[in-house]
DNA sequence: ATAGCCCTTAAGGTTCTCTTAAGTAAACGC
DNA sequence: GCGTTTACTTAAGAGAACCTTAAGGGCTAT
């Protein structure tokens, strides 16, 4: 599960990347809400964590610009405890939940995955491109009405790659996803799985090669 | 749209002041760099036009102060022909624009709302610019409702522009941003990026040579 | 224990990109 | 105008990034 952690402290940002970190989020951190933006617009995410102090944007204006946006992904707000009436507000405006500081980080955790799991819930259980159906609860794949048998690691790519379609995963990034921290890869794996995947799809050009960024699903 | 408008000759002053106020622009006018600081610490500004040759700090000094404050808002430099060799310096060190002297002021008008418009609106996930439309996310490139397929350098280069179209990009900035650190250059490799960017885009004039400068888009 | 699958490595091949360099053209200063 | 500087254009070699294949080891289930 992917998060953005948008904290401009050291100490704290530190300690909630670390926290969520052992809780098996992968957790990407920026100090601004200027960059909170521009990595949004990037990639992916599953949620936000976001700081209401950050030295530049004001935190209830990268939310009010990313809702204007019409990105509908979870925000949980981090409130210190005199800001709290400012709480409504955020609420109104477009934040899914807040926790005022000191906080607990097993509770943070939970509402996290509470949100994810309510987002998702919301929409359908299985992830549709195409004519690529992946279902997550049954680690099923069926491609143009047919099955496909997929391996752990090809199963993990596939899902990542659909988890946001048209849209360039960073070789990075699919390490990350693909071999989850298991242990550091020094070879071309990820290229092998790309190849094997593409040779069960049946359609090479449905991934595409974005040479020295990563890859990218599209299918028409 | 309010402007800080830093001018000592009298005469040049009045005239420009009275022809950005036709035009739409609340214009507040300073002798002194002195003055500029203390009136962009006191009010907000959405622009600053910024005489070099000042009586008392020079008009370097007085930018790079500015921005040594974390201040943003874009500064769009005046010189006379003389100073013309500084241009490059003045954009290193932080202007936006520049205009030399005597200038067209309905140009100097179009140049501030470029610049004013460009601060305000946040990295959109798809810049556009004229019939060119770049989206980051999934790294594509769509020129007259075509795709255009650009190697790396070409679309890093392609979309340092776009992020401020009508301005010049230095030569210095270019490189930096297109060659991310990777290699110091010691060839004439942006040029040729330039090169087979025009061609890929179709207009060779959307993209202006500013002789012994750099770079500007421009797409009518 | 054995068979089968899956994952990683590694090597070789392919394709595409980047840089370099050299020649040509255009702009500038005198 | 003429020389000088700066930028454009082109092509080719080097190299990076990626693809493909296959072998070997680990794991699981039989």
């Amino acid at each position: 599960m992917e998060l953005l952690l948008v904290e401009d402290d050291a100490m704290l940002g530190q300690a909630v990347e670390l926290g969520l970190s052992e809780r098996q989020f992968l957790v990407q951190r920026v100090r601004t809400g200027a960059a909170a933006i521009s990595e949004l617009n990037r990639t992916h995410y599953d949620a936000v964590v976001l700081d209401l102090g950050l030295p530049d944007l004001d935190g209830t204006r990268v939310l009010a610009s990313l809702r204007k946006k019409g990105m509908t992904l979870p925000v949980l707000v981090l409130t210190a405890r005199d800001q709290s009436s400012e709480i409504v507000k955020q609420l109104d405006n477009g934040a899914d939940d807040y926790m005022i500081k000191p906080f607990d980080m097993n509770e943070l955790a939970a509402r996290l995955r509470a949100l994810v799991r309510r987002q998702r819930g919301y929409a359908s259980p299985e992830l549709k491109v195409g004519d690529i159906v992946l279902d997550d609860a049954n680690h099923s794949v069926v491609v143009e009405g047919l099955a496909v048998n997929l391996s752990r690691r090809e199963f993990e790519l596939l899902k990542a790659l659909m988890s946001a379609p048209e849209r360039v995963h960073s070789r990075d990034k699919l390490e990350q996803v693909v071999f989850q921290n298991e242990a550091q890869v020094e070879s071309n794996a990820l290229e092998v799985h790309v190849h094997n995947l593409r040779k069960k799809l049946g359609h090479k050009e449905w991934i595409q090669t974005i040479r020295g960024i990563g890859y990218r699903l599209q299918c028409n």
